[in-house]
DNA sequence: TTGAAAGCGCTACCAA
DNA sequence: TTGGTAGCGCTTTCAA
């Protein structure tokens, strides 16, 4: 007969404990806790007052290490400063918790270095699966991840062919929302602000704008900017200043919030009356666009849908890995009408 | 002799392998990997291309067990939509790399339960402590935490006495800088408007202004609000409006950002000449608080330092839990001067 | 339905 | 400096 040796008093409790107290195996423990059908509930009733009373949590690194399986989902978001990423986040975990599964977040920064840490610290945390808001780069780690068996989906990026699921929205039906609304309050001297034209969600944007002005015969020119900043706005909004009041636009189309917020900024102060002589929309919704002085017109994009979607297609891959068909999933963005496009009745 | 199985094809490399194809012992790996400075430079060559070679990466869930603690920390905010959140997480992250650490993020979006639940995620992954941005509420969560051994560090709250540490803001100060700089425009009607007062930085904001007015021997009158949000901030200004021109205010200390943006643009509409007729302060230094119409004064708080000086506290219970004296850090708030409260020279 | 026991991949110790 | 080996706390067979 073996002496119980009391456990020291800090040491936290451990499955062994539990079924101690309870009378019953550790695998009983084991079962109450993952599959409480296989328990007798008389059985399972004694295994959860014991657990209460000793205010037992389980290891997750040694269920982990022995299911051979995480059941973390790892989220990296690109920039978390921006309100659109945090709504996708919200989206993963809302719905990750109707799995009951709990979602790890990572802020990349928009620092690629960052991005890889992040990826890695989920691989060797034995994640499930990640949900990566990618850095606008070369995905060569994420592939990286797929081949060592780490299920990973993209969101606000399109899945990888074959390879993975994605979720977007669609940026060219964005810019052209934002572009059919300036022309239906008669704008007709249009003008696309943002850049740089290698981020691919601007160009698609532009592209959608351009379309539609061109479907209404109306030209639309292009004023690249160098970031989407509140700053690059500004300077924007210098240079239009600078032209004769005749030759400037009627309708900005703005690749983004900040940049629209700088541009209004610099008109304002130089004299121009927004809306009455000219319209602007943003892009993004972010929550500074409803709170400055000129409620902005926007464009917003359905983030805490997407980060469900995401979550729901990374669960399907999990849940039924042989017939899981990889697939990217487009949503819709949609116009969100304010001061700064409107003319007063 | 036991024969070899070939490794199935899919299995990551674990450190058996790396052991076999470098020829050396398990241990000899782990020495590599955890402390290189036990391993003759030879061996340690020979180990780390066949880590390289099989692209080996250690299992966290199998190293935490082993080792009985957990190299993870985690940093649970309260609302990563406020960029003060968001700049102490990127503290936190900073001074963590510095110690190899990495830093898991959970952001309770200011729901007491979301909060429980990345507190008790933690605990289970065996994370080795926890920075916690509390919210405004009942901490006995956390205490349970440090019942069970698991070192938290308050951030944006004070430490609880002798039981763990802490970093806060001085919120008075803060309030008393705003309120100062009013008055050196020449301000003498203030009002301080934020609320709810059970909030305890508001309370303190204000404390802290009306201090300030009481030794310049002015008066400050309090509005309090339900929020402090760019709603709440709407309201104020219409009640602002309906006064009599000469009653009103010619200063306004905000509590927030959002509260003193959403008068900001009551005001300005209502046809207030701001920073004429008005000098306003916010407080936060919110991003957007630069990138409105008007940019707005405010005041900063340290959020990196506050996120850095945390972690510090937290390494240092970690690694001398015996020497370590439990203490309360005190960082200073600072002004930042836009054009919401100076008149043009 | 329950119990017993074999690992999961690693760290940490001790012996060589 | 290196190798051997006993667990860490749990899941998961397989028997009872």
């Amino acid at each position: 007969m073996s002496v119980s040796i009391p456990p020291s008093p800090h040491r936290p409790p451990v499955m062994a404990d539990v079924a101690r107290l309870a009378g019953v195996s550790l695998g009983t423990v084991s079962n109450v806790v993952n599959t409480p059908d296989r328990v007798r509930p008389a059985t399972r009733l004694k295994v959860e007052s014991a657990i209460a009373s000793l205010g037992f949590v389980p290891n997750t690194s040694a269920r982990t290490l022995a299911a051979g399986r995480g059941t973390l989902v790892g989220f990296v978001a690109v920039d978390l400063g921006n309100s659109y990423f945090l709504d996708i986040a919200r989206g993963v975990e809302r719905e990750a918790d109707l799995a009951q599964q709990s979602v790890l977040l990572g802020n990349s920064d928009v620092d690629l270095d960052k991005q890889t840490g992040y990826l890695n610290l989920f691989e060797q945390a034995q994640a499930a699966g990640i949900v990566l808001a990618p850095f606008d780069g070369p995905m060569d780690e994420a592939r990286r991840l797929r081949r060592r068996g780490l299920r990973v989906v993209y969101v606000n990026w399109p899945g990888d062919g074959d390879e993975s699921c994605g979720v977007v929205v669609d940026e060219e039906l964005g810019g052209r929302l934002a572009a059919e609304h300036l022309l239906e309050q008669g704008r007709r001297e249009l003008v696309f602000v943002g850049g740089p034209l290698d981020l691919t969600a601007v160009r698609h944007r532009f592209e959608g704008a351009s379309a539609a002005a061109r479907d209404a015969g109306v030209s639309l020119r292009l004023m690249t900017t160098s970031a989407l900043t509140v700053r690059a706005g500004l300077t924007v909004g210098s240079e239009l200043l600078a032209q004769e009041a005749a030759g400037r636009p009627d309708g900005i189309v703005a690749a983004s919030d900040a940049l629209a917020s700088g541009i209004v900024q610099s008109l304002l102060l130089g004299g121009v009356d927004i809306p009455r002589d000219l319209s602007i929309t943003g892009y993004d919704d972010n929550h500074f666009a409803q709170g400055t002085t000129l409620p902005l017109t926007t464009v917003g994009q359905p983030g805490v849908e997407m980060g469900g979607q995401a979550m729901r297609l990374l669960r399907d891959e999990l849940d039924h890995p042989s017939t899981h068909r990889h697939e990217t999933v487009v949503l819709p963005p949609r116009l969100i009408v304010r001061s700064s496009s409107v003319r007063a009745g």
